[in-house]
RNA sequence: GGUCGGAUGGCCGAGAGGCGAGGCAAGGGACUGCAAAUCCCUCUACACGGGUUCAAAUCCCGUUCCGACCUCCA
């Protein structure tokens, strides 16, 4: 049995997993700024780390999960004036929204879900902490900020000098009240018309990376074992929380994972590309499942270049997985069981492997489908409990209850499965009586509906071949 | 300017000194009344130029192109 192995942006290098406490693994992914609607980019991360997460629960860890809702920042107070809502009333919409995409994908809740604006207790504790250590400072106009320039661990992660960063661009120097234009703001004073919550400096808000470092150390403690995000979140954010986490007093993150983006056209996703990646839309042409194989099967820290063929094409092949899937239960009578293979196993140890993994799905899906051609049971099951087990890992069983049609109940299902066998019937009897023409005329009638036929060694089968859900 | 990635066959996408992942598409074959599904076979690549080595897609040097971050992006 091979052991785990992750890589950690911190080295640049892949090591040994080893939990800090035996047995208990405590993982902090950046969630959300709920600030607009999920697109396939945001979800990708979902996705990337719950198939870490299913591992190691897999691998006999207990997980404690916690990903985070930022839900006051300056691009949901711009966005309640520009939608004419209340700041909350934006965070709490988006926030339903990424809720949502995570359900149709299959993303596991995580253990716990903070909002930023619940923990402004904690955040004030470690402003308190941070000043008392001479690490932050309140100069007086309602901002705290935090001195870098002390920090002899600043930007270790991103591996830049202080000095070769570009100079902030948000402050006019003249008004600032930072010591060093590179030193940022742990809480922001508030303006006119800005929420804001009362601290010992005055009324104001959280800055963006206080949060992480308050929520990762209310719920985790002050050292942990994993923490991720988007790659993009290295510099600042995660440099930030680590500069405050650390200058705390707190170990914090021993290990760093980071997803590569979902780029179109070579380029990163932004809202220039406006809404068609959003999750909501692509839904209309895949079924979740198949949008987050399509996401999941490249590795996560590989850029992952997005295209409608792209997806369409990775859907097929998963249907491909599913419908061998679908014909062993008719065969055997009952559900696989899922069973991991050695191949699949140590893929997965390997820093997460998946495409390397996807290879050993693959080998198992052609011993499965020649063994129903052969009629080897023994084998259509062996291959059936493999497949499913991979899957269940990916958080693609087919199986899974969190993906069960929600539309059709299942006496209408029934209902479709007698009306369409009595077609079948006919058909079987004008091919018995060689009257190809009006046995072709029922194929090509279910066809016209969206039903494929195909004849079997164990009869026809149907199924539903239409896009969609 | 600083930091960090990437370039693999028609397409997607792994690998990271030797035994040429896998998928999709395409062509051929088997099966079929014809299909569909399935299986078998074929096509075999690592941006460019040097170098190291018995051996380089993989290591080193250089070049080109693409991308990301550099204070509120997953």
């Amino acid at each position: 049995m091979s052991s785990l192995s992750l890589y950690d942006t911190l080295t640049r290098t892949t090591s040994s997993f080893v939990p800090l406490k035996k047995g208990e693994v405590g993982i902090y992914l950046c969630g959300a700024t709920v600030q607009a609607p999920p697109h396939i980019g945001h979800v990708r991360s979902g996705v990337n780390f719950d198939i870490l997460r299913r591992w190691l629960t897999k691998s006999g860890y207990n997980v404690t999960f916690i990903r985070n809702v930022t839900d006051i920042d300056d691009k949901i107070l711009h966005k309640a004036v520009h939608e004419n809502m209340p700041w909350w009333a934006v965070a709490m919409k988006y926030e339903r929204a990424f809720t949502e995409a995570y359900a149709a994908l299959n993303v596991l809740p995580p253990t716990y879900e903070p909002r930023a604006t619940g923990h402004v207790t904690q955040m004030i504790e470690l402003m308190q902490v941070l000043i008392e250590k001479g690490a932050a400072y309140a100069p007086g106009n309602g901002d705290v900020y935090l001195e870098v320039r002390k920090l002899s661990s600043y930007l270790t992660l991103s591996r830049q000098k202080l000095d070769d960063l570009q100079p902030a661009a948000d402050v006019d120097a003249a008004s600032s009240k930072k010591k060093d234009p590179r030193d940022f703001a742990l809480w922001k004073a508030a303006k006119p018309g800005d929420p804001s919550w009362p601290t010992p400096w005055g009324p104001g808000r959280p800055g963006w990376h206080l949060e992480c470092s308050a929520m990762a150390h209310q719920y985790l403690g002050e050292s942990f074992d994993i923490h991720g995000g988007g790659l993009d979140l290295i510099f600042p954010h995660h440099e930030n929380e680590i500069a405050q986490s650390e200058a705390a007093g707190y170990a914090f993150a021993k290990r760093w994972l980071h997803n590569a983006w979902v780029t179109a056209s070579g380029e990163k996703m932004s809202k220039s590309l406006g809404n068609s990646l959003q999750v909501h839309e692509l839904l209309k042409s895949v079924r979740g499942i198949e949008l987050r194989w399509y996401l999941g099967s490249a590795h996560y820290r590989s850029m992952l270049e997005f295209s409608h063929e792209a997806l369409a094409e990775s859907a097929t092949a998963f249907r491909r997985i599913e419908s061998f899937l679908t014909r062993s239960v008719e065969i055997l009578g009952a559900q696989p069981t899922p069973v991991l293979s050695q191949a699949f196993t140590d893929a997965m140890n390997d820093d997460l492997a998946v495409p390397t993994a996807l290879a050993s799905i693959s080998e198992a899906l052609r011993a499965g489908n020649s063994a129903i051609t052969a009629g080897d049971s023994a084998v259509i099951e062996s291959s059936a409990n493999e497949i499913r087990g991979a899957l269940e890992i990916l958080g693609c069983d087919p199986f899974d209850p969190a993906f069960a049609s929600a539309s059709a109940g299942e006496d209408l299902t029934a209902a479709l499965d007698g009306t369409i066998k009595l077609a079948l019937e006919q058909r079987t009897a004008a091919r018995e009586r060689k009257d190809f023409a009006a046995s072709d005329q029922i194929r090509d009638g279910l066809a016209a509906l969206g039903i494929t036929i195909e004849d079997t060694a164990q009869g026809p089968r149907w199924s539903i071949s239409r896009d969609g859900k």
